[in-house]
DNA sequence: CGCTGTGTTGAATGCCGTCAACGTCGGTGG
DNA sequence: CCACCGACGTTGACGGCATTCAACACAGCG
């Protein structure tokens, strides 16, 4: 395998404040892998062998009940890191990765972990940084679903999904990878019937247009309203 | 102040792996305080300037919504560290702590932590655990309230306060701090009216005993069936 | 050209939130 | 000491939101 070019890192949050030669020093370790779509990259309960770094594409991150139903934690964009059960001390995975789009990641061993941490603090640091963001996150969901009606989250959990992977279309702004009624129905605690129902309903109020695994918001604006319980009607 | 004794956390999670004059070189750096019951120990939104040590009570830690509802995301209890915004490169606290009893707690100004971090990496490495258990255990919670009914999320929820603050009693397992339906309802997503109803159902039933801000788990087992919907009737 | 995955929509059921009223405990001040 | 008051808890009745059950439509694919 060819040398990976730091110019793939560089500049980005994961990789803030790092110089040249750190680049390079952490890309050594690395290994390029690609993934196809509905590809699992690593499966909840298995053992942490590897680190991930995003370099294209999306991952949807999914944690299964003791009864099988699945609940989407998040869902991963390029840039960011994840797997990376070394840095809280993990030694297996929390939830299982799948390529939601045909992928490439960087890919660590997990070994290098404690070298690279000790060696690159600020490395390690943008690495905590992002587990804490990613708590805070969590609890935000948690709080919605504690105490907001399904509609409410539907709206919010749409416009995290176009304002964090977003793509700017003639009509609105498209988000950018496949998305099922059942997908956003497992993001925010609800049935596919229901978020069906919702879409076809915003959809005749002009506030998104949908298709098969596909949601645009075209009134971005209005839908925040929806979001906020500001029933007009 | 007279000197702190480090036989106050040696052995304890968040001071493991570390010896006699690092401990003492980290409580060098401390000062400890008392909060009556029911004192915010820091507030949402606040300007995190220290991290704390519980050493003795139990610290409800809660975040607000917009509208006022407020949250209940988890309870501190004696040995764990708390408001650690540092450890994740927040410059604010994510939610506010109240203090559910009188409590005991180490105090740190945030300045402190990125020397104790650098020269004792274990120390980090612990807080740095603590923040993982809580992000996997907040997911937890997350799916719970994403799939499951409300009996059997408030059944979790009283399980898990008794696994983790409970006091063996004549009668069962009594949850160790004063607690209200409110409270309960406030930690599952729910309204104190549902709890009440269930826990004079489950009373009946003789899996709980329960009275004034005082729940007392007396059928575990039975309990444990409730919470995985194995409802017999 | 059928099959599977996806999406839509109607009807019925039921969980649980809301509204309401009352009971009880404990602390506090006269 | 006792009366009062506020916080906490209980229980009934009602209703609505969302799930469940069911049937059908449509697209892509082998």
């Amino acid at each position: 395998m060819p040398g990976l070019d730091r110019s793939l890192i560089a500049g980005l949050d994961a990789f803030e404040g790092l110089g040249p030669r750190e680049l390079d020093h952490i890309l050594a370790g690395a290994r390029s892998a690609r993934y196809a779509r509905d590809a699992a990259i690593f499966e909840e309960g298995a053992e942490a062998t590897t680190f991930f770094f995003l370099l294209d594409g999306h991952v949807r991150v999914v944690r299964t009940t003791p009864d099988g139903q699945q609940v989407i934690a998040r869902y991963i964009d390029a840039g960011e890191l994840f797997g990376i059960a070394a840095a809280i001390g993990r030694n297996t995975y929390p939830a299982s990765a799948i390529a939601a789009v045909d992928c490439v990641a960087l890919v660590w061993p997990t070994g290098l972990w404690a070298d690279l941490s000790s060696r690159f603090p600020i490395f390690a640091g943008n690495a905590h940084k992002t587990v804490g963001k990613r708590l805070l996150e969590t609890q935000s969901r948690m709080m919605e679903l504690a105490t907001q009606q399904v509609e409410q989250r539907v709206a919010h959990a749409l416009l995290r999904l176009v304002r964090q992977s977003g793509r700017k279309v003639e009509e609105g702004i498209e988000i950018d990878f496949p998305i099922s009624r059942q997908d956003i129905a497992e993001m925010t605690g609800t049935t596919l019937h229901t978020v069906s129902r919702l879409l076809s309903g915003w959809e005749s109020e002009g506030l998104v247009r949908s298709g098969r695994q596909k949601v645009t918001v075209t009134d971005p604006h209005g839908l925040l309203l929806v979001a906020d319980g500001h029933r007009r009607k």
